[in-house]
DNA sequence: TAAGATTGACTTATCAATCTTA
DNA sequence: TAAGATTGATAAGTCAATCTTA
């Protein structure tokens, strides 16, 4: 194969881990995606924020920090909340040292709905992730992702506007 | 570590692992579409869709074959493709043995912008994930992929012919 | 009756603009 | 003036129902 070549198109073991990477994820995620909703009337955007929060000192997580942990823009996460707020399952409560922010709270209600439906999401994640790679196989991924974006996170600003 | 333990929780590894891709593919897509998007006005699912047809015998996908290649329902995918119409990068076209399908075709337009747009992309690609990783470890990814999702399905191209 | 594709109603996410406080 | 969060307008994808042909 011509170095030339690769200037353009990438070579076929790149676009097998690149192109596998995304359709695997896409199917993955649908498909977990319905077990949650299904059998907890969850969706999957609602289930993370319900962990990132049950994670966090205190249940709760400034509305940014929030945000940043699902990879959802500001006001994405805004609305998320709102939702969830609606459900009973998250609270929202004042930044004492600053009146400008806010926490998102997990509430006892979504502790409570956090822990049913965890067990269809980890079985779901075993069955279809976790079972089928092997202890190095999986040590290997998490290699893969630590070099990716450990290794120095890029900010893009070498476009024409 | 406790065995009754895995029955709830993921282990460190695999946590390690499984979130990792998670928030490795949210962060990666987010950047890369939005490169296309400053670049070329052109969304990442758009030019996913160009490239399935432009790597397609003919230039043409039925309306189903394509939206299963990227991982969208049908309602989804014929709205996708009516955009793409109104743009003039595709056209359709109706299938001859069958009077019910529908076949979406690449346009010579589509073609050119595609092949306008596949630099960026395929420079982004490299320099957000095919460049961090040795050729281990993309081999590596790949041979995850194919566990994960067994034998059979579309692969994914990422470059005009 | 079913298969292929589309449409209607709705949900969810985004950008840009706005409001409030630092 | 900037930072944190929310809102208005809008884009894009989903399910369920529908239309057309097999």
């Amino acid at each position: 194969m011509e170095v030339v070549n690769q200037r353009v198109a990438l070579a076929e073991a790149e676009l097998a881990a690149w192109g596998g990477f995304l359709r695997t994820h896409a199917e993955l995620v649908r498909q977990l995606d319905d077990e949650l909703q299904r059998a907890h009337k969850l969706p999957l955007s609602s289930y993370d924020v319900l962990v990132q929060l049950a994670n966090a000192p205190g249940r709760r997580l400034r509305m940014a920090e929030l945000a940043d942990a699902v990879v959802l823009s500001r006001s994405g996460l805004t609305r998320l909340v709102d939702r969830l707020v609606e459900q009973g399952l998250v609270c929202r409560s004042r930044v004492d040292c600053d009146a400008r922010g806010m926490y998102a709270v997990l509430t006892d209600a979504g502790l409570a709905r956090l822990r049913e439906a965890s067990q269809t999401h980890i079985d779901g994640v075993r069955r279809l992730f976790v079972d089928r790679l092997d202890e190095e196989e999986l040590a290997a991924l998490a290699r893969a992702w630590e070099r990716i974006r450990g290794g120095g996170a890029t900010p893009v600003c070498d476009e024409p506007r």
